[in-house]
DNA sequence: AAATATTTTCAAAACGATTTAATTTGACAT
DNA sequence: ATGTCAAATTAAATCGTTTTGAAAATATTT
């Protein structure tokens, strides 16, 4: 191992200057920083990282926690997001240690975590309106990130899509098509950006002077089955008049919508127009869905770097309110979405 | 925060005397140790890690790296693995660090890796046949453990289930059952658990003294679209006498197995035996299945705590072939499987 | 050329744990 | 009492980096 000693005998420097010279510091001379720079690359010279956070204090990792819910959405969502943290992390030289939390209690796993380690920070995903983990981290001034955005006066560092849009904005698409009856199937209740939907859904089409019957508006963990299920029994008009288009708050609710669609022998858009928000996973893609799916889009991933940077830099002294990201879904039309038929064209009484 | 020099301080010790106490040293008298034991607790001391890498010159960190590739597998089964072994080595007092692997070189990740943090080891997952990694690793002493086997006379520390016998058992329920027309839908090539499956389902039937056609062993990514396009193939006679029994690498593979089936209006398991080895994770449940699933059965989360303390106990100084652990699935047998039917006591030409 | 600023560099302390070598304490035998 | 041996404890060094306060080297002003 090459230490910053090695490289001042080298030279015939002090490891005070060595150690200047490579992180900076304006008071070293440029010929000097530039032979220390030298010689550092040609040693192969890495900083102990050990040493290095035994005397500031800081340990160059943060942390991240997976809630183990029989909840399915995290196993998808939270593996693209993880995966994107630690390599925008990684840029930044930040090690993204994970946890588990088993247990009942969300605060717990954060308190063990931060008593076992000792971490610079937290990324939180997946919040619930007026999220308790948010509260306790602010409460003991812990810096943290979050993924999403637990209540509209925030004043920490996010990274969100503006989810009221989400919604507001499929349903003014479809309007404008013609249509009268919309159903939107959205995800569990708990969390934060669903109720941002929702209340993006209700509002554009109170804003389109649509009617919203009882049943119009689901919510159900993100699955096949669970679209399929809804989807179903909204077509069989076993909550008032069929729609004419189904909103999906994601593209794994739309398959089941699809199916549902399949199977009663319907075509879509001609019968129905359905479109989702798609977070552009892996899986399942909107793209091939036939017909190619109408979407909002806005990849997850797209929130790893943005949010990986403002942790570092909240953590290195940042002011929260300016590491704040409030973004736009795209609007993908394709070929699930057209006029509404004729049949669609009465609201609901 | 509280150090060891703290605690000396409240008991007239020195820190020298409070660090071995506490850690277990032998020549400290009994009543000393249990003084500092109370005062620790009470003061609520945790050692810095930091300090205590800088002088061990261990890192208390391990890595895990993500192969990010299209393949679906990863995301459900890599999530599983990932979360119990960081809650296995949490236990341990190990952090997991996360990397992924976005190249096409499976070495780079690791050299990474290595020269960016100290790591004190690897755990490996999804080996192929002859590992690149492995070798690697070998080569350079790094310590690692592998979730699987890249060759069958490993000498490092693994945990895998006898796939040879996973498959060759399922043979040998079905031939017992009468079966003699027995297709196996693997899982997609390169990785080594393919391998032996294949040799076991090719060692049982020839056991059996039943001839394999062209087109009855499959390799794909496990996915329900996979199972049931081959199920659909087989079923359809496209390939020979369609098989009276189907294997699958996977309980999602099956999954499209019974679409198919049910799509051709077969009856399971009057016209066909459906079995299939399952990992037991969360998203595709065989007891749920209809009729419920003939599987062999190995959680994959059962390897987490076992792998996290090889790995410990392995950069403890452990010896790698003690660490080795080699293990059967187990054999539940369902409803999805019975009598082959009238026109299947016949063998493949 | 002397006095004063200004850069640039360095020696030493600090971080908190472990570990080596040395010292104290206590028990026991002489 | 004295010496011997073992047991228990401590002082001090160590890990590699950052940072403080001082010193040296250089530039600027008088």
């Amino acid at each position: 191992m090459i230490t910053l000693k090695d490289i001042g005998d080298e030279l015939g420097l002090s490891p005070a200057t060595v150690s200047r010279a490579l992180n900076g510091f304006p008071e070293v001379s440029l010929k000097t920083r530039e032979r220390v720079q030298e010689v550092a690359e040609r040693m192969g010279y890495r900083a102990n990282r050990s040493a290095q956070r035994l005397v500031t204090g800081r340990s160059g990792m943060v942390g991240m926690i997976v809630k183990t819910s029989p909840d399915l959405r995290a196993d998808q969502t939270f593996m693209e997001v993880l995966v994107g943290m630690s390599a925008a992390l990684a840029a930044r030289d930040t090690d993204l240690v994970l946890a588990v939390d088993q247990g009942h209690d969300p605060i717990e796993a954060y308190r063990r975590m931060l008593s076992r380690d000792m971490l610079d920070g937290f990324i939180l995903n997946a919040p619930v309106m007026d999220d308790p983990r948010v509260n306790f981290l602010k409460a003991e001034g812990i810096p943290f990130v979050v993924h999403g955005r637990d209540r509209l006066d925030a004043d920490y560092p996010f990274y969100t899509i503006d989810n009221y849009a989400v919604a507001a904005e499929s349903v003014q698409l479809l309007a404008a098509l013609g249509h009268k009856r919309i159903a939107y199937l959205n995800g569990a209740e708990p969390y934060s950006h669903v109720a941002r939907r929702r209340a993006g859904y209700l509002g554009a089409m109170a804003a389109a002077g649509l009617p919203v019957i009882d049943g119009a508006h689901t919510n159900d963990a993100p699955s096949e089955a669970a679209g399929y299920r809804q989807a179903l029994s909204l077509l069989a008009g076993q909550r008032g008049t069929p729609p004419t288009a189904i909103i999906c708050s994601s593209t794994l609710l739309a398959e089941g919508v699809m199916r549902a669609v399949r199977d009663r022998g319907l075509l879509v858009p001609g019968d129905l127009s359905v479109m989702a928000h798609d977070d552009d996973l892996p899986l399942s893609r909107a793209i091939s869905f036939s017909p190619a799916l109408t979407v909002t889009r806005a990849p997850l991933r797209d929130a790893c770097v943005p949010l990986a940077n403002a942790l570092v830099d909240l953590i290195g002294g940042g002011n929260p309110l300016s590491l704040q990201s409030l973004n736009r879904a795209e609007l993908i039309v394709r070929d699930s979405t057209g006029p509404a038929p004729a049949n669609g064209t009465d609201p609901w009484p």
